[in-house]
DNA sequence: CAACAATTGATACGGGGTATCAATAGAGGG
DNA sequence: CCCTCTATTGATACCCCGTATCAATTGTTG
């Protein structure tokens, strides 16, 4: 955990240069979303991430939060993931284009770029110009279970 | 137009005849909450599916309109599109899985089946289990220019 | 037509997100 | 280190979407 702790601070603060590079201010309340964020872990709603935030720091006000939130998504940072339901966001360590793989159980997202895998990204664009279309963007999701609960769940599956 | 509207009615009964045959009662309502979905053609929003409803029937509730699309929603008829931004939704013909192309510019949306294309739907399996996971479900939606935009956008794309 | 349950529309409510704005606190220069 | 200037903040009020509630209505079945 004090692992972790170090971790984090570093990545907090590498995404603070980020923001001050780009003439942002480093100011007390981003610090206390970001810092939320990256020990959330896991993709979180909206809901989540003010909770994290109020336990890390209660002063720091709800429109902070969104208006971090917001920041971060206009920089690609954070991503809305498509989950089924309630909106959800995570992290991006990557910035290009990428895809995620959730876990169904724990849910755990890792991310992946088609492009460690040709087949399929040129399959998507093949598909669409195989409908007569022009391609643009698209939007792929996987879900299923990761290894680490698979380990867990034992041979039964 | 006319021609359109025929086939509209068609389709607006026999979404009807499904929720009879399922024991639901055809009210005058749900009715009018179908034709405008039916009419919108395009995905819509929740909102833009209140105003539709509102100009076939002033005289439907709110509460009716959100009643049905959850209806339709359950039973696979409807469903969210996950565009960027507000959510939205289209209805479906076929039942089974499937993805939608969206066109960038008319918003119209064409269903496909990954079955059509057996190596896109191994290579995405293929693809979780490469990371070490037990697949379990997708999401894909691409989005591009269609046909009819492309030949009225003219040989400059 | 009667009887009964499903469904409806009106209402009020709740949560989530944002516009506003005076107060604060970064950053940069003297 | 202080001063200035402006980005940013927290509080408040507000709005919008969706839903729970409930008495009134309307389908359906016989
Ligand atoms: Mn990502
Ligand atoms: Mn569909
Ligand atoms: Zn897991
Ligand atoms: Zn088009």
């Amino acid at each position: 955990m004090s692992q972790n702790e170090f971790q984090s601070q570093e990545v907090v603060s590498s995404l603070e240069q980020g923001l001050a590079r780009d003439g942002f201010r480093l100011t007390r309340a981003r610090h206390v979303v970001l810092t939320a964020m990256v020990e959330l872990g896991h993709p979180f709603s909206t809901g989540e991430l003010e909770q994290a935030v109020a336990r890390v720091d209660g002063s720091v006000g709800r429109a902070s939060v969104y208006r971090t939130l917001a920041l971060m998504e206009s920089r690609g940072l954070v991503e809305k993931l498509h989950r089924s339901g309630q909106e959800h966001y995570t992290l991006c360590l990557k910035a290009e284009h990428h895809h995620h793989v959730t876990c169904v159980q724990c849910g755990r997202t890792r991310e992946f770029a088609l492009k460690d895998n040709i087949d399929l990204l040129s399959t998507v664009d093949g598909l669409a110009r195989g409908l007569g279309y022009l391609p643009r963007s698209h939007v792929l999701e996987v879900y299923g279970v990761c290894p680490a609960c698979q380990k867990l769940a034992g041979p039964h599956a």
